[in-house]
DNA sequence: GCCAACGTTGGC
DNA sequence: GCCAACGTTGGC
């Protein structure tokens, strides 16, 4: 049974333009430094599932493409590189604390904006709306996927 | 285990 | 730049 996930990216990061020019049109999704939002990869995320790519942190927030998760979490290779702003001293290879999950663009989508988001009562239990949310990696349920669509076919 | 201090997120 | 909200840290 595939689920549904929102996914947060700062577009000065990756953008949905970056992932569709990536090579495959995918991204290993790195730098999540947050334990919730890695269980999620850990224990829940799986192949096939469908993800909001959210741009956030940025002029306009709000959805901007449909993804799918596209293959196995694995390590995060940015916690091994010292070089890297999400290097983590406390990670080692034979212990890392962090994952990533490779994610697929579907298609790219009109910007479903944070206002129309919020004015849209089927979108009003979406955990990204929720007062004081940060978490980086939120599940959809299944109605919620729906609306997100009708949504985006107006 | 408590909880104050601090850091981060993210919309505005 | 502001600030509300939340997560993490670390002293006790």
């Amino acid at each position: 049974m595939p689920r549904h996930w929102l996914m947060k990216s700062e577009p000065d990061e990756v953008s949905i333009d970056d992932l569709a020019r990536a090579p495959g049109q995918t991204v290993a999704w790195t730098g999540v430094r947050n334990y919730q939002a890695r269980n999620f990869m850990r224990d829940e995320m799986q192949r096939g599932d469908g993800v909001l790519f959210y741009h956030s942190s940025c002029p306009q927030p709000g959805i901007a493409g449909l993804a799918e998760i596209a293959g196995a979490t694995e390590p995060d290779a940015t916690q091994f590189d010292p070089a890297s702003p999400y290097f983590d001293a406390k990670a080692s290879r034979e212990q890392p604390r962090w994952l990533q999950i490779p994610v697929r663009l579907v298609r790219v989508t009109r910007l479903l904006g944070l206002p129309e988001m919020r004015g849209a009562p089927s979108l009003a239990t979406m955990r990204v709306l929720q007062r004081g949310n940060r978490l980086s990696i939120t599940p959809v349920t299944a109605a919620e996927w729906r609306a997100v669509l009708a949504l985006l076919d107006r």
